[in-house]
DNA sequence: TTGAAAGCGCTAACAG
DNA sequence: CTGTTAGCGCTTTCAA
């Protein structure tokens, strides 16, 4: 129940100015349904009475909540310390904007997926770079709203924003290859919360079998291959670093470039000079210039990501159809950090 | 109206079980407050039956939308540009996350903050850089939510989380004419939408008297200074930057980082060297790096302000009585932009 | 152009 | 422990 003063309702507005609760609402949102006489004399008690309409039992009465979900992977600190993750984040904001929705962030919420979807008011689900475990994509269904995922899976009949993962690490890794490297360390990343995050359809999967690809082209053996798992965070990478540190890895290859600063400054830390003593490749293409040098990184079109993931997702609610996401394009950038091995 | 078909509702449920709506209710929510027997069916029958609470109902139900709202100064597109900003919303983010609520990003809707607040469903806004223009703060009376405002007003019995920016800007020329600087560009910044902006209780009309304060002490004349109009944006920053170039200021001193940023931006293309040509100081202490060098900046804990605002506003929807918003402190942080004068 | 009344789906006071 | 029932505030059909 509520708590508090209790607020003027329509029904407050209806008696006070003699007209009928229809009368009230259409002055407010139908202006031309009632004659100008009494929208004036309505509104005019309105104002007088203080009365505003209830955005919520409004949205609870019409079905629509006028904002849009973001899912988040991980918690909110996390999260938006990640340059790629809030570039996202305005671009789905600013189709929402466009479309007078609001955004909510939605975090795990008592570290849990399912909890957060379950409670979340709002028409549509924007997520990133989850799996779709058994019970969450259950939830969605049940919760009847239509889902728009990035950096998700790519079977399941699921709608995903996505760069060509596959032969995107394919060229990173080609490239790091290319450059001389043959020991090579990579920092994988982690679906957050489902076990299923390595599987094949995933975005990890999908990385995994481009690099796999590299190896078999440039005859490298793929169990050379340091496998360091991590999560898209710096102090991930940081992590990550110093565990390779202890191998004779020339190349750290990371799957996201929040990581790849994390090693960065661990490399720094402990003495290390990149690309001199270790070479460093990123993937996402966020520009933090770190320690004044740039990033080589798998540049993908963060702030178009979340655009069409917004765009798919008022296609499907404006009852448009939509076959699948377009696929959105990628490309290598070299920079300072991944250097010839000598 | 509602479309598509019809949802499992909590009286399906009811009917199915043999149990009553409350009972269903309490299945849900309450798991004690009935037996356990009953519980166990209708969780069953809920489970074959696809049904969930419906969030909205339940929301409207009990008055709460378990969401605060965040109030952009700006459009999203340019509010997330800026990284002051997002660190700001990572804070109040990461305490609503503990508090098992949602954040929601609302920007001014149709370009209009009043339409925005009219429609939010939230348990309280949380507004930053904002003046209460009449509209507006009546508006947030009638709709009865709490309002904490960052880097707001400091008059009117609104709560503000807010630096001592008048001593703020005052130490941030002070630095500046230490410096040696003598011919010094400003670039203001000017409240959203709304007139009173440069009003001597809101932020700038606070760092304007922190510059005034700073000149009486050092004997400059106020009016030598040359203001540029800004926001906090980084083409503000570039624009204002051109500007400046036209006269002989050795120094520009902006009310927000991005804005340096953007002013530096412009220097550079235009074949300037900074600091050697001239200074910028900027104020807010966001770490971009920025071409190889760190920023002069009044450094400002972006992130503590926001999660100091989420626990007020928290304070207060718990019942906790809130006297006012505790000050929080910055420092001048020398960086490699701001030179002596040669 | 207008209004009565039936929802929307859920909660919770109250009575048993 | 359980069920009846009256809201919560707004929208909208349908008939006048």
């Amino acid at each position: 129940m509520q708590f508090g003063k209790k607020r003027t309702t329509i029904a407050d507005i209806a008696k006070a100015s003699g007209y009928s609760k229809t009368a009230v609402s259409f002055a407010f949102n139908c202006p031309s349904r009632i004659s100008e006489g009494a929208r004036n004399r309505i509104l005019e008690i309105a104002m007088k009475l203080d009365y505003i309409p209830d955005p919520s039992a409004r949205n609870f009465s019409l079905g629509k909540q006028l904002t849009l979900g973001f899912l988040l992977p991980q918690g909110i600190e996390t999260s938006l310390e990640n340059p790629y993750l809030v570039e996202v984040i305005r671009g789905l904001g600013t189709v929402c904007q466009d479309h007078g929705y609001m955004l909510t962030v939605i975090p795990p919420l008592n570290d849990s997926i399912y909890e957060a979807v379950k409670n979340a008011t709002v028409d549509g689900l924007v997520t990133m770079g989850y799996l779709m475990s058994d019970g969450v994509d259950r939830l969605v269904d049940l919760r009847a709203i239509p889902l728009v995922m990035i950096d998700g899976e790519e079977s399941g009949g699921f709608l995903s924003v996505n760069i060509d993962d596959e032969e995107a690490s394919y060229v990173q890794l080609e490239n790091v290859i290319k450059a001389g490297h043959r020991k090579i360390a990579v920092i994988t990343l982690s679906a957050p919360d489902l076990a299923a995050g390595d599987s094949d359809s995933g975005l990890v999967g999908r990385r995994l079998k481009g690099y796999r690809k590299a190896c078999q082209k440039y005859g490298l053996n793929e169990s050379d291959i340091l496998f360091c798992k991590g999560e898209a965070t710096f102090s991930s990478g940081q992590k990550a670093a110093q565990e390779i540190m202890l191998s004779d890895a020339t190349c750290i290859v990371a799957m996201s470039d929040i990581q790849a600063y994390g090693a960065i400054n661990a490399l720094e830390k402990a003495g290390k000079k990149v690309p001199e003593d270790i070479s460093v490749v990123g993937f996402d293409g966020i520009q933090l210039n770190y320690s004044g040098m740039t990033l080589s990184t798998i540049d993908q079109p963060a702030y178009e990501k979340g655009r069409i993931a917004a765009i798919t997702m008022f296609d499907i609610l404006d009852g448009r159809s939509v076959e699948k996401a377009p696929r959105v394009s990628f490309s290598f950038r070299q920079g300072d950090t991944l250097t010839q091995r000598r």
